[in-house]
DNA sequence: CAAATATATGTAGTAGACTACATATATTAA
DNA sequence: TTAATATATGTAGTCTACTACATATATTTG
């Protein structure tokens, strides 16, 4: 045992980030395994739009909890590789309206398979005492009632 | 309930990162709100060298888990604040042996209580039906054992 | 003991997210 | 109906980790 993994939950931050490299690396082998040339950090926009088929730069945004500037960086990546493609929107000529191509639906397809390996893979290793996702899912609603922050400026106030 | 909650499991390593980068900027604010300047990203680095006083480079990088380029440039971050030092290990040529300063020796004291603060503010929004903390412990000790990558592979041939 | 290998450190460039700022179009209010 | 404000998109630069490669010193092996 690490000086790290003794000061536990001092070091949180730095254990779910290391975690979630892991994850994500181990991700990309996978689809390349099955021959798919597929970026995990791509999942959450080509999911977002195989369920629903038209949205614009922000409500991709909001809906994959990313920032715009963020899911631009995606999208550019993505109409690059011909996976999705856009075109104004004619009645709020702000927005910038993104849908799969064609290629996007079939790659899609393909994934679906692999996605639901990804899937067993994943429930069997978070299938502990303390579920990982549910742990997720908890802490999430926590900080939505109380962010981190007030709950330490709470407790300076107590000692 | 947005469209990647739902997929959950498959976003898992995008939800970690993001609680990751959301609980180390609120980290940052409370040592500021502390009159303390100090960056989370320090922290495992520090605690270290306080609890480990002289160690190399690498021995360093293997107690934080980072690897070593990382490492180096914390510890060049670390000794431009003149939190740490460092000098020739005279045995090994090669090796350079790192150690807190004064000043980084009187900071972890100044730090003590901020870290009290965090533990307990941690423990309380951890401390729900599947605890965040176990849950890290547990899925890192299911891929010491079997890598995801491994897990998807036995899925695939299970298909 | 010289050559091959291993270990320790360092540099350069990449990845995937962010914030801050800028601009264009829509909407609301005076 | 103009002025003020809000919303949508975009750009530039930052942050915290990484991988790949390079170099210097130690250790091991033939």
């Amino acid at each position: 045992m690490n000086v790290i993994d003794e000061s536990g939950i001092l070091a949180i931050a730095t254990r779910l980030q290391r975690l979630s490299d892991q994850i994500r690396k181990d991700g990309f082998q996978v689809y390349k395994a099955h021959g798919i040339d597929f970026e995990p950090k791509w999942f959450p926009v080509i999911y977002t739009l195989f369920h629903k088929p038209v949205l614009s730069v922000v409500e991709i945004a909001n809906e994959i909890g990313y920032t715009h500037p963020s899911t631009i960086s995606l999208l550019k990546e993505l109409e690059k590789e011909k996976l999705i493609r856009s075109k104004k929107d004619k009645i709020d000529e702000r927005k910038r309206l993104l849908q799969l191509t064609e290629k996007g639906q079939i790659l899609v397809g393909q994934m679906q398979p692999v996605w639901d390996v990804l899937k067993m893979a994943t429930a069997e290793m978070i299938d502990t005492e303390n579920n990982l996702m549910r742990a997720i899912e908890e802490v999430e609603s926590q900080l939505k009632e109380k962010s981190f922050f007030d709950r330490a400026a709470a407790q300076m106030k107590r000692v």
